[in-house]
DNA sequence: TCTGGGGTCCTAGGACCC
DNA sequence: TCTGGGGTCCTAGGACCC
């Protein structure tokens, strides 16, 4: 039987941005008064990133709007986020994770799976352990983890999620039917929104009844999804902790606009500088692309998408550029847009280019070199020193 | 002051081929 | 003037996660 742990940092952007307030002499805690961490609403970024214990208390939500958070409690301070200090802070809570075993796996900025079953006999008992480590962190680092540990990956993070701050949870096979079976439907991780509500209008209300619904009943509104669904319910899980970090199969940006957008040079301008960064960090990842994607939200929010395979895979931001404006063209009603987003997919680490004339090889053997000087100026002397051309012009003409 | 940003995986339907 | 079905690739959109 494996022995596995997952570790969630308690309120990781606000708890980190605690850690970062106090340091710099801050008088106040904001872990322990009504607080969030938000965007910046001029900037139509105002939702909740992370909240307090307190906030949370009276109701505030992640994701909800600030101006929602701010009515549920009357004196909420917001803060907002430090994107560069939380890398900082998560890549040192991994560092302390890998002085003990190299079997983790990071799942996102603030949560990794350790497999103990290996280093079981080195280390003891895993509660002792999971005390230990969330010691040390909270010693070293300043903030509280919730470790979960079980048989699985699944049931390690159902149990981290159980009380929190700062605690150590167990959720192994024979204590499925006690501490599982009784939550409630949504809190069962990969249960989102709609398929609660489903399973609520089929009478299922609690993960135990999921875990014992009869599969060919389900079937009839889950399709295929109905047997994972029940096995996740049972608290069923073979998927491996896999440490090494794999490549990402995307690489993909988007920008809310302060105002909507409705003239086409600025529409350019702005996806020029999308396809910049997405293309930089393509590059960075020595990596090239097969599939170009441009993604429009418009004023009521509604989101369309449109995206297009490129005979040979390509990590040039010109050519990028040309697929985008193209497929902007054929995707945009002249709406007002709200959202602009470019992602990159179908990436392949070698160029597989089909053979084309020599005069084509020759633009993008020197478009290649040009991409790589001006990603090179930019990594020395910082993103503003290179603009381009059409890009100044914009902003000068606002000045 | 309505509703961020970066991902993954799945499904459904159409095109195309045999 | 008729016509089945399987396989694969591609695209758009939905659901979910942090």
């Amino acid at each position: 039987m494996r022995i596995i742990m997952h570790i969630d940092v308690n309120n990781a952007f606000l708890s980190w941005t605690a850690v970062e307030l106090l340091q710099q002499g801050y008088p106040v805690d904001i872990r322990t008064i009504e607080a969030v961490i938000g965007g910046d609403e001029s900037m139509r970024h105002g939702i909740v990133l992370a909240k307090s214990p307190i906030a949370k208390k009276k109701g505030v939500k992640t994701a909800e709007t600030l101006r929602e958070a701010r009515r549920k409690c009357d004196h909420l301070k917001i803060f907002p986020p430090n994107y560069p200090w939380y890398q900082k802070m998560s890549q040192k809570m991994f560092d302390v994770i890998a002085k003990y075993t190299p079997d983790f796996e990071i799942i996102s900025i603030d949560e990794c799976f350790i497999d103990y079953t290996l280093v079981h006999r080195l280390y003891g008992d895993p509660i002792a352990f999971a005390h230990r480590l969330k010691d040390e962190i909270y010693q070293t680092l300043g903030f509280t983890v919730n470790v979960g540990i079980a048989n699985n990956k699944l049931c390690a993070k159902m149990a981290s999620d159980f009380e929190k701050p700062n605690k150590v949870h167990t959720l192994w096979k024979e204590e499925i039917p006690e501490k599982m079976y009784p939550l409630e439907i949504g809190e069962l991780y990969g249960v989102g929104k709609k398929t609660a509500m489903k399973l609520r209008e089929l009478s299922i209300t609690t993960v135990g009844e999921l875990a014992h619904a009869e599969e060919t009943f389900l079937k009839r509104y889950f399709k295929n999804q109905a047997l994972p669904l029940i096995l996740k319910a049972q608290g069923i899980d073979e998927s491996p902790v896999v440490s090494e970090s794999s490549e990402s199969k995307g690489i993909s940006t988007s920008r809310t606009f302060a105002y909507n957008l409705r003239e086409l040079p600025v529409i350019y301008q702005n996806l020029q500088l999308l396809v910049e960064k997405v293309a930089n960090s393509l590059r960075e990842s020595n990596r090239y692309a097969k599939v170009v994607g441009v993604t429009i939200r418009d004023k009521n929010f509604k989101t369309y998408s449109h995206q297009k395979r490129l005979l040979n895979a390509t990590s040039h931001t010109e050519e990028i550029l040309k697929t985008v404006k193209e497929l902007f063209l054929e995707l945009w009603d002249e709406e007002p847009i709200r959202l602009l987003g470019v992602s990159l997919t179908g990436l392949t680490s070698s160029l597989e280019r089909q053979l084309s004339l020599f005069e084509e090889e020759e633009i993008v053997e020197k478009s290649s070199s040009l991409d790589k000087v001006l990603d090179e100026l930019k990594k020395q002397y910082g993103e503003d020193i290179i603009k381009k051309a059409s890009l100044l012009d914009h902003n000068l003409s606002k000045k």
